[in-house]
DNA sequence: ACGCGCGTGTGACATGATGTGGCTTTTCGT
DNA sequence: ACGAAAAGCCACATCATGTCACACGCGCGT
């Protein structure tokens, strides 16, 4: 094991767990703490982590966003469905992805591709998208929300708006059978509507913890959306909405 | 066995594994491991391939992108640089930031303000302003370049010219006396240039090492430039030029 | 044959990575 | 507020790895 690969597995745990100790991390890599200490130094100066008393963290700039807190709740989940949604997406497409935390896994998980072109207002998104050969990365800029790390307003919808994706992928912050796609964050969810005039085919990617939440923001029916794409045991009422109005269901 | 299959071969040992160790390419292909490395060399000077201590990596993937393999070269000089240039900016203020790693350094150095908004074309640059309080970010958006991770194009040029900044901080590739300030990316160099137009402060931030370069493509003359931020020794041409056009020079 | 360019091996030297011990700084319970 | 324990930092030793200069051998062509 090279340093190089152990500073690329300790920036991947960190990403996954938020923070570690630098005992633990000693251990784990069977090398001295002061190694572990010297490549944390490495790594602050470059801005890619950030050094606590007895451990090291994500940067200021990654750590404590609400985003990317979020990212790490349901992590496995998320990233189980980031992966089923990937599966729909073939080469030689152009898709429009949204901001949230389950599209950043999706980001994450576009690998093998040759051609694909991606549009999304997101900064997450694009900074995992440009480390990915063979995707081309547009983004819609515009005012920054600081807590998603993304852009809702006006500028960025005109700039989305102005390709026409083969699919548009969303998360949503909440699913009900009645009500059908619902979000908290008012701009967040103008934004998407804003898509969804002109979009192709929708689909939506979300983690079973939606169902059991309750938006305050409508953003969609379900006739509105072609592909759903969740984990786990799908709610019965959700099941029958999806068939009455032809969401296609898509188990990760 | 030529030196030319020999480096297909290793190059498909690569793309299997990901990383391959000096020694194992060595005894693998029955040379001595000063060849392995000079195909490495090779291979590193092409993009094809990235040289880590011990051993040799895909470039693409969990890959640093060049624009942060370029903030660790000259990171301390750079900090200072960034921290003089912080300096410049006062409350209240809106100043546009462009892509280079040195104004990646001046993002996370602009703490502290209360009421502060920045225009910037750069992912990384819009990432380290989101966490600052009091700052609010527009991201000028558009086709991103994966090594800059910033956008270049019209998109970005126009919605960067919708603001009026009081200071348009640039940094440069390279500086010269006879010539003004260089670059090295026609994109990029472009986007500056759209910038310059319409500026009313511009302020250049760039480090010692780049008085000793030299660029190939012109971007703006001393006297479009009212403030110079460099670290060490500048160079006694550089100060002449400097004077003569009125250009401000801060030592950081 | 001769010289030339190129790839390769070799050894001297430079650089990098790691561990260890002494010392300073931080943390936290009392 | 104090002091012990933990954690951090630094300097040094050591070993691995990298770089460079030079020498050798092989093919090639005027």
């Amino acid at each position: 094991m090279t340093q190089f690969d152990r500073i690329a597995r300790l920036v991947a745990l960190l990403e996954r767990q938020g923070s570690c100790a630098i005992t633990e991390l000693a251990t784990h890599f069977a090398v001295s703490e002061e190694t572990i200490r010297r490549d944390v130094r490495l790594l602050e100066a470059e801005g890619r982590a950030f050094k606590v008393h007895g451990g090291v963290t994500l940067p200021d700039g990654r750590r404590e966003t609400p985003v990317l807190v979020r990212m790490r709740e349901q992590a496995e989940a998320k990233r189980a469905v980031a992966h089923r949604a990937a599966s729909l997406i073939e080469d030689g497409m152009t898709v429009l992805i949204d901001s949230g935390t389950t599209s950043c896994w999706l980001a994450r998980a576009l690998t093998g591709f040759s051609r694909l072109t991606v549009v999304t207002n997101s900064l997450e998104v694009a900074g995992a998208l440009l480390n990915q050969a063979g995707v081309r990365v547009h983004l819609a800029g515009g005012a920054l929300n600081a807590d998603y790390r993304a852009a809702f307003d006006r500028e960025a919808v005109r700039y989305a708006r102005g390709f026409a994706p083969d699919a548009t992928i969303l998360s949503m912050g909440a699913i009900d059978a009645a009500r059908g796609f619902l979000d908290f964050d008012p701009d967040e969810a103008g934004f998407k509507r804003a898509l969804l005039d002109v979009a192709r085919r929708v689909v939506v990617v979300a983690d079973s913890s939606k169902f059991v939440r309750a938006g305050t923001i409508h953003v969609a029916d379900f006739a509105q959306v072609a592909d759903l794409v969740a984990d786990g045991a799908i709610p019965d009422p959700i099941v029958t909405a999806a068939a009455r109005a032809g969401t296609r269901l898509h188990r990760a």
